[in-house]
RNA sequence: UCCACAAUAGCUCAAUGGCAGAGCAAUCGGCUGUUAACCGAUGGGUUCCUGGUUCGAGUCCAGGUUGUGGAGCCA
């Protein structure tokens, strides 16, 4: 009986006869020795085709496959040191081997390639092998970030992604025509989970959203991914916990599960083993303070430019790096100033220059991974907020309901998901970590 | 939107203002242990577009297009 198998698995079957289903990755012609680097999806294994052990038709087949051909393989599992794969260390003898397709003139070749060229073969590219450990990557850490809320009690309550109006700000939504109506595509889904929290107490939402900006950098899509939990009675202090608790189970995860893929990846998993509970927390003024020592402490006046700063504004992108480079662990930054931050977050009492809002910044220079806040539980608070923000309050009439019937202090973060990502696998731009990037100047494919 | 840089074979890149080149990929041949194999052969070009300077432009100049890196903004 020969066992239809995932590659993944190939160490269980060794010394027995199998079938596999897949496509070749690469092939090496050594005349009446052909290797073929199959892949299946869940794993690699080279396949060996002998002349004298194939029907003659079979392997001549085999002599001429190409890359991407898809065929069914059966042969025997033999343990082989020499034999490179995922897992490496086995090999198939050929038996059988039948051909799906014959593929022509794959484009992307195990040479190097331009990233204008890999982005037009996206659909392609995703068969590499450094892409597939990626995006493995990532579904553990979208399963471990819904683990991790579900298993503190959170249940997940669906935001719209159709909105009648601004979360944030008007000018990175995308308008949709929604019957002759105005309507958006939803950039957050915060203000909704406002109102499932006072149904449910603890809620999470977990979906794409959507925001126009003229941004190009490495750290911007289009369309990204966010985790955004909110819980009612929750303190700044207790969104730390969370944060630091919920980033800290995404990272063991990945290490326990994904080993083979930081492998690939040629990730250094000792800065991800560093990861555990006692993240660093400062405030917005001390962190300007160290940004203005580290300023006063460089001679390269480029960089001192580049670290100045005035007191009050938002850090850019420089500062994020900077500061996340003075530690080992990230980096909790709260109280930033109000006037830098969305209209809903909460003042600091005694100084309304100050909100209670808090950024966490993924070490080794990649900055801003999850962004929080208490939010306003005060009507008329809120109100004045929104006024001073030019908002139309009538618009906002539902969000202003949640503070009058049973309002009370709560919290929320969202955590994007391509820029954790990122940091956990090390890669210099959000590009690599999502299937199909939507930048600035792409949506194909 | 701003700043810098780039665009030449399917891909990655060379080419002092003077014959358009290499490696890989493709095609054909050789090889029983390859790891991005190796060896031999073959085919492959609107040098991003428009205009200009010049005896002569891939190369210099002007404008445009596209891309990459960075800034701003943010998760």
């Amino acid at each position: 009986m020969t066992a239809l198998i995932d590659l993944r698995n190939i160490g269980q079957y060794v010394g027995q006869t199998v079938q596999v289903r897949g496509w070749v990755y690469d092939r090496t012609d050594k005349g009446k020795l052909q290797f073929i680097r199959l892949r299946d999806g869940s794993g690699q294994v080279q396949c060996v085709a002998f002349k004298k052990e194939m029907a003659e038709d079979q392997f001549e087949v085999a002599r001429t496959l190409t890359q991407e051909s898809s065929v069914i393989i059966t042969g025997s599992v033999r343990a082989d040191d020499r034999a490179p794969g995922i897992p490496g260390g086995y090999e198939i003898g050929i038996q059988t081997l039948h051909l799906g397709q014959m593929a022509q003139d794959y484009p992307i070749t195990p040479k190097e390639h331009g990233v204008e060229f890999l982005m037009d073969n996206r659909h392609l590219w995703l068969r590499s092998t450094r892409q597939w450990a990626i995006l493995r990557i990532r579904a553990t850490i979208v399963k471990a970030m819904r683990d991790f809320m579900d298993e503190q009690g959170f249940l997940l309550v669906d935001t719209p992604i159709i909105t009648p109006a601004a979360g944030e700000e008007t000018t990175t939504l995308f308008a949709l025509d929604y019957f002759g109506e105005p309507a958006y595509l939803a950039q957050t889904g915060q203000l909704y989970n406002e109102a499932n929290m006072a149904a449910f107490g603890k809620v999470y939402c977990f979906g794409p959203t959507f925001r126009a900006e003229k941004s190009k950098t490495r750290r911007h899509l289009i369309e990204f991914w966010m985790l955004e939990p909110e819980l009612a009675y929750c303190s700044l202090e207790d969104l730390m916990s969370l944060e630091e608790g919920l980033v800290c189970y995404i990272v063991q995860q990945v290490l326990a599960k994904n080993r083979p893929e930081l492998a690939l990846i040629e990730r250094d998993v000792s800065k991800l083993e560093a990861i555990t509970p006692g993240f660093y927390r400062i405030s917005y003024d001390e962190a300007v303070d160290r940004l203005e020592q580290l300023a006063a402490a460089t001679t390269d006046p480029e960089q001192q430019q580049l670290l100045k700063i005035e007191r009050g504004d938002d850090f850019g992108s420089p500062h994020e790096t900077a500061l996340t480079e003075m530690f080992d662990k990230p980096v909790f930054v709260y109280h930033y100033p109000s006037r830098v931050k969305a209209f809903y977050m909460q003042p600091v009492a005694g100084n309304p220059e100050r909100c209670r809002s808090v950024d966490l910044l993924a070490p080794e220079g990649y900055g801003e991974i999850i962004g929080g806040s208490e939010r306003i539980y005060d009507h008329d608070v809120l109100v004045s907020k929104l006024q001073a923000q030019h908002l139309p309050v009538e618009n906002y009439a539902w969000y202003l309901d949640l503070r009058r019937y049973g309002t009370v202090p709560h919290a929320g973060f969202g955590q994007g998901l391509e820029r954790t990502v990122a940091w956990i696998c090390g890669l210099p731009h959000v590009r690599e970590t999502i299937p199909y990037a939507r930048l600035l100047n792409r949506k194909y494919p």
